[in-house]
DNA sequence: TGCATTAGTTACCAATTGGAAACTAGTTTC
DNA sequence: GAAACTAGTTTCCAATTGGTAACTAATGCA
């Protein structure tokens, strides 16, 4: 007695999970979201300025995390020949397309914290 | 020799680092995305049927997923009197408030693929 | 000469995450 | 009476994550 296997799973839903799940790896980490979002508004930034801007990262963390969104291409890596090296990481055009999920979960986490504090809208 | 310190980290980009790290703690983990996005497009669903749809998930991790998840308000928990008693899980209008957010994770997906493969525009 | 700054790297460690499999417990069906 | 289905829980383990602190290496400044 072989039971029919539900065809739930239509292939648009697994094409939504694959994409979902292709989004969060490339996003992975404690870290990326910030570093693309301080670069999103920052401009080009140096390492140390990144360092400095995002508030707890330690250097192992943001030289890795930048290191992964360079081989996403959603930020570029320029050694700039000034007097002591500095390198300048910025966002490509493509990393800039994700601004839009950026500002979603920002929103989203400004809504929140609206609705916890009072707000008995 | 006091070094004035940068006055960079502005108000307005620690509320958002803030926001982001508030999001980003309520969507934690590998399934919450999964299962909301599931529960938002199937709309009420028992725990067999969540098993059953969201590949690879094991049942320890659903339950302790969807109890975060009824934490924080955003699906509720139904225990129906049925034959052998079921449980259906539903988003909440709080919980919709997600669907703008994962909608964008899963269109920049898509996105991404269509990059990967091809696509020479 | 020695310290500071740049941009990292390395080693070590602790906590968290998540997976597999077995188990509970009540009800129903064969 | 055994097997199956419901909704989980428990235990045990392995891998990943991420933090601290020290270190490298080149250059500039006093």
């Amino acid at each position: 007695m072989i039971k029919r296997k539900a065809v739930k799973k239509s292939l648009e839903c697994k094409v939504r999970i694959t994409a979902i799940t292709d989004t969060m790896q490339v996003l992975s980490g404690k870290w990326k979201i910030h570093i693309l979002g301080t670069l999103l508004q920052g401009g080009k930034m140096r390492f140390m300025d990144l360092l400095r801007e995002i508030d707890g990262i330690a250097a192992k963390m943001l030289s890795k995390e930048l290191q992964d969104l360079e081989m996403n291409q959603l930020v570029t890596r320029t050694v700039v020949d000034t007097k002591p090296i500095t390198v300048e990481y910025e966002v490509t055009e493509y990393g800039k397309t994700m601004e839009p999920i950026i500002d979603e979960i920002a929103n989203w986490g400004v809504f929140y914290r609206n609705r916890l504090h009072g707000k008995t809208e």
